[in-house]
RNA sequence: GCCUCGGUAGCUCAGUUGGUAGAGCAAGGGACUGAAAAUCCCUGUGUCGGUGGUUCAAGUCCACUCUGAGGCA
């Protein structure tokens, strides 16, 4: 039987400010690697300081894919983009003989490439979203019904109170009359689905006192390389910042202080403690995936035996001289 | 030195006529299928400053004591 060859893919993965810029570095200097970003927030043009993305030095001439790609104001990217994007990236890296490495904090971007979750099947329809929101300010509870009926699967699912997910499920059942569980795999991959790839996961950790700490060290470092100008910068533009993009930590909040909603010492602490809050539900994410391998920062020297290790763990041991 | 008001959760504070404590914020846990840095759900974590006393029973009443703030000398 003809089986497709799998490309052979390293991910690391962890909670914001853990360090997963510097590891990524040495690891692809070692592994002839491309990085392969794999974050909701970086990917976006201008949004710089914010997102911690790191700078054309900290990039130490290694190829980054995926920053600086979509505009603030584009319409509708998504996670199906991104999982179509991240693809053809993969494909090229490793089309030309270097190393997909797939960088970032983004858990459902993760997935997207790690799962056969099949996004492509159902695009998302504002009108319809719009129609279905206006529906539950009118009578609350409404689409919970609905959904009750359409899709019980979905409905076990999701609590009553998560509009989002709510909507988006009876989008998929109404325009394709298919509940959202059929079209495709899931997270458990009960399925027995195959993905394109052959992924090694490594997830980096540490006591969370130690990452609350280096948190709080970042955002101040980001307030002195100029968060605020960025942030007004985006926020005199026009932008609405109802846009996804603007959703992202440090710029929501600045734009609080801009509006005379708070002072500006109340604005970093407020992104402070959503940084925390943040990191708390990417390990909460990542936490339940059963096929990272973890890896405690605090019991290497640094970086570079960081990576080492997971050079070695990944089959990969021999360091590039 | 005297007087007054405080000391209860990590923080700010509630606490009825005595019945071994509860709000907000902070925090912890969880979910996650085209907005995901989004969205949603669950949870009180406590030597009630200390020691004695009264009482069947003390955060609550009494005495002493430590400690903070203010006032008068």
């Amino acid at each position: 039987m003809a089986e497709i060859e799998k490309i052979e893919i390293g991910m690391i993965v962890g909670p914001t400010a853990s360090g997963k810029t510097a590891v990524s570095i040495a690891l692809a200097r070692r592994l002839n690697a491309e990085i392969i970003s794999a974050d909701s927030i970086q990917i976006y043009k201008g949004l710089d300081i914010g997102s911690a993305k790191p700078t054309v030095e900290e990039q130490a001439g290694i190829p980054h894919h995926l920053l600086d790609t979509i505009e603030i104001d584009a319409p509708k990217f998504s996670v199906a983009e991104y999982q179509k994007m991240a693809g053809e990236c993969i494909a090229d890296v490793h089309g030309r003989g270097k190393f997909p490495l797939v960088v970032g904090g983004t858990g459902l971007y993760v997935n997207a490439l790690t799962y056969p979750l099949a996004f492509t099947a159902v695009a998302s329809d504002p009108l319809l979203r719009q129609e279905l929101t206006g529906l539950e300010t009118a009578s609350p509870g409404k689409l919970y019904e609905m959904l009750r009926a359409l899709d019980p699967n979905s409905a076990d699912r999701l609590h009553p109170n998560d509009i989002k997910r709510i909507i988006r499920a009876l989008e998929v059942v109404k325009t394709t009359g298919n509940t959202i569980g059929e079209h495709g795999g899931d997270f458990s991959n009960e399925a027995k689905a195959e993905i394109p790839y052959n992924p090694q996961i490594a997830g980096l950790a540490m006591p969370r006192e130690m990452l609350y700490a280096r948190i709080e060290e970042r955002v101040d470092a980001m307030m002195r390389l100029g968060l605020r100008e960025e942030a007004e910068g985006i926020f005199k533009s026009g932008y609405s910042l109802d846009l996804p993009a603007l959703q992202g930590l440090g710029y929501k909040q600045l734009f609080q202080y801009f509006r005379g909603e708070c002072t500006i010492a109340q604005a970093v602490e407020a992104i402070k403690r959503e940084t925390r809050r943040f990191a708390k539900r990417q390990i909460t994410w990542f936490k339940r995936d059963p096929r990272i391998q973890w890896f405690d920062v605090t019991q290497y020297e640094g970086s570079e035996q960081l990576a080492e290790n997971i050079s070695i763990a990944w089959g990969k041991g021999s360091p590039v001289k």
